[in-house]
DNA sequence: GATGATTTGTACGTATGTATA
DNA sequence: ATATACATACGTACAAATCAT
């Protein structure tokens, strides 16, 4: 090896991880070229650790790679952008489903306090809070489906679809109809009602379709 | 470049699928250290090629790497087995919903058919024909739901699962017990009764549970 | 427990393929 | 349309970590 760098063997997995946070949070957006050079030196190692990042997050879905072309941020046609809409709001379901069945008191009661704490970011318009509590909660119903395999693949479209997502809350109109949406959910959730959350959870990530737009910005 | 080989662009994409095949078909069994060098050689290329795949393979789940400790074919924990199957039933369950209600005329016909035609296969006991027209019926009813990439993570769960399989078709009880399964699946999609095929779908998988089990081979 | 052997991880060189003037 | 430039794909080299003795 040339330079003296900490050496560890998990550079690989850290450039995955940093890349695709900068891509959810919209720092690269779709259709945007991914230099194997550039990120070389934006993380001070070689092009080969950064070939496997993008080999992974490829896998992943987050980027694209034509053969000899080189890795682009995904971009999604509109059908394929229905098509994982589609796909995440039945993985959902399902884990509001189970969720329904397999929540723990604690859970149960826990959901429901940090719930009704949300009522006041609605009522005060308080838009990037209400965007995190609608994060955990999503991630809340996801974990608690006890299967780290599910939660995983639905917490996985979900980040997949992020880059996508125009301003969800921007109109307070949007943050009481998501609240209202999310308050039925958590009563079926606190029944037990596994059939009516799953519903519920299916009808209300289908109805923020609308809220999605493929290529948010290209180049 | 030093040697004047085929050249292409597409020998990562080779090399998995390749892999992807051996793994499930049982040629490698979980557990098995999958050499760099080894494999280098058996696709007479050099190591970061095989590296790349070994790195997609990780991602689809089909391998497992320790760091600084080489790749193995993926073990499953019993519990961690359980969930993949939850993962599998909920997802083909889904895809059973999606096809009642979008399933052509064409389609609905020729699973039919296809159905009808494997009865002979059950009153021969011909397990292995049978196991070809299993694949074939849980892949249509996949492609059916009219979403690419909710088919597609259907059948890599199956295919992520079929290493742990043991001989599913071994006894011609289950052949029958399959067939009369599927019969009823196939009329609820005949019906375009979504809400049924799920529910059936579901439980034929979930009852497949008893024939997976982890660690067919170790070592 | 230390040393040598094996194997993984990263750097870097060079050819091929793609885009651009 | 041809040539030039540039980025990617794969190979090889060597360091570091693990394994075996």
């Amino acid at each position: 090896m040339q330079q003296g760098l900490p050496r560890k063997g998990d550079t690989v997995d850290d450039i995955v991880g940093q890349l695709a946070d900068a891509i959810v949070a919209g720092q690269f957006r779709p259709g945007e070229k991914l230099d194997e050079l550039t990120l070389a030196n934006r993380f001070f190692v070689s092009r080969t650790p950064v070939r496997e990042a993008l080999s992974q997050l490829a896998a992943m879905g987050l980027v694209s790679r034509r053969p000899n072309r080189g890795a682009v941020v995904a971009e999604l046609s509109e059908e394929h952008l229905a098509n994982l809409i589609e796909v995440m709001a039945e993985l959902e379901a399902v884990c509001a489903r189970l969720a329904a069945e397999r929540m723990s008191g604690p859970e149960r009661r826990s959901l429901e306090a940090d719930h009704l704490a949300a009522a006041e970011m609605v009522r005060l318009g308080r838009t990037d809070a209400y965007a995190a509590y609608d994060t955990l909660f999503h991630a809340r119903v996801q974990s608690a489906a006890r299967n780290p395999q599910l939660s995983e693949m639905a917490a996985l479209s979900r980040s997949r679809l992020t880059p996508f997502r125009t301003d969800l809350f921007a109109y307070p109109a949007r943050l009481a109809r998501s609240y209202e949406e999310h308050e039925m959910i958590v009563t079926a959730l606190l029944q037990a009602d596994g059939a009516k959350a799953e519903t519920l959870m299916r009808q209300h990530i289908l109805g923020s379709k609308a809220q999605m737009t493929p290529a948010p910005v290209a180049r």
